[in-house]
DNA sequence: GGAATTTAGTTTCAATTGCAACCATTTTAG
DNA sequence: CTAAAATGGTTGCAATTGAAACTAAATTCC
């Protein structure tokens, strides 16, 4: 067992492993946008939850995103420049303003919700229903195990 | 079913849950390593692949570590500058570095992969053995899935 | 054997990111 | 009511990253 304790096989180690999967398909998903409609990780994160809660202030979006409010202001300053997203001003708290999908951002949200479902769909392509259940419960729990890390 | 095709939940889709998922745990050992030993993920990537395969090349370690070889060069600078890392010509091949970890490097390599272990179990913590094994083999497809992408 | 190609690794420059400081407004507390 | 603290969001600067160009050595192919 002296040879088990310390040496560490790397491809064995679920952070590593997670961290291989998790940039492998995102930097699929990224390239398909990217080369597409122009969106990054962040930009596309930010369409996907104004889209599905139109009128959403930026601290709205730190937590449904997981991105912290630096990213949100560079991700919607370059939305609204590429005519994506608009922001009012919000006369009850005149810091905030409400983020929508202009008319080009919502068809363009159109497009990108089937192609991001067609992504996890290939991602899940060889389970069954059945085993993505499991594969999400198991998931929950790493999640919530680390939730407060 | 017309709501469900065109939005997207996003904290249900799976790569966004992958990505959150992996970088919490990313982020809090590099957060470990970086305080305990001026590490980055990087150069502990480099550190764990050169303190099991003494004497690979920079090459070698792009395929082992899932890094490209910019990064590699970057690390391997760093762990060197530190003092961690030796390079040694090779004489077959001039274009060549072997990579060893110094004496030094060996020790801090001997600490870090028990608290490496130490996070990977405290991520499994909530999972029986089975499950864990279970949870292998999901990754194990989900993984060959994404191989070519 | 020598020109053309490939491979190992580094450097450069631009783009992205992370952190702290910042401004403006709103809320809290005395 | 006002000073202090908290909140929403942006900006500036340094550090990190990515892509392409580069040097040097090795290999291929005629």
């Amino acid at each position: 067992m002296l040879e088990e304790d310390h040496i560490l096989i790397l491809e064995d180690f679920l952070p590593y492993r997670l961290s291989v999967l998790s940039n492998t398909v995102s930097n699929a998903i990224a390239e398909s946008y990217g080369r597409e409609f122009g969106l990054s990780i962040a930009s596309w994160r930010v369409m996907a939850v104004v889209g599905r809660f139109p009128n959403s202030s930026a601290a709205q979006l730190t937590s449904k995103t997981a991105m912290d409010k630096v990213a949100i202001s560079r991700a919607t300053a370059k939305l609204e420049q590429q005519g994506y997203l608009q922001r009012q001003a919000d006369n009850d708290d005149k810091r905030r303003f409400s983020l929508s999908l202009s008319q080009e951002g919502q068809a363009i949200y159109q497009k990108i919700i089937p192609i991001a479902k067609h992504y996890e769909s290939r991602l899940l392509q060889d389970f069954a229903p059945e085993e993505q259940v499991l594969l999400k419960s198991l998931m929950q729990r790493l999640e919530s195990t680390v939730v407060d890390w």
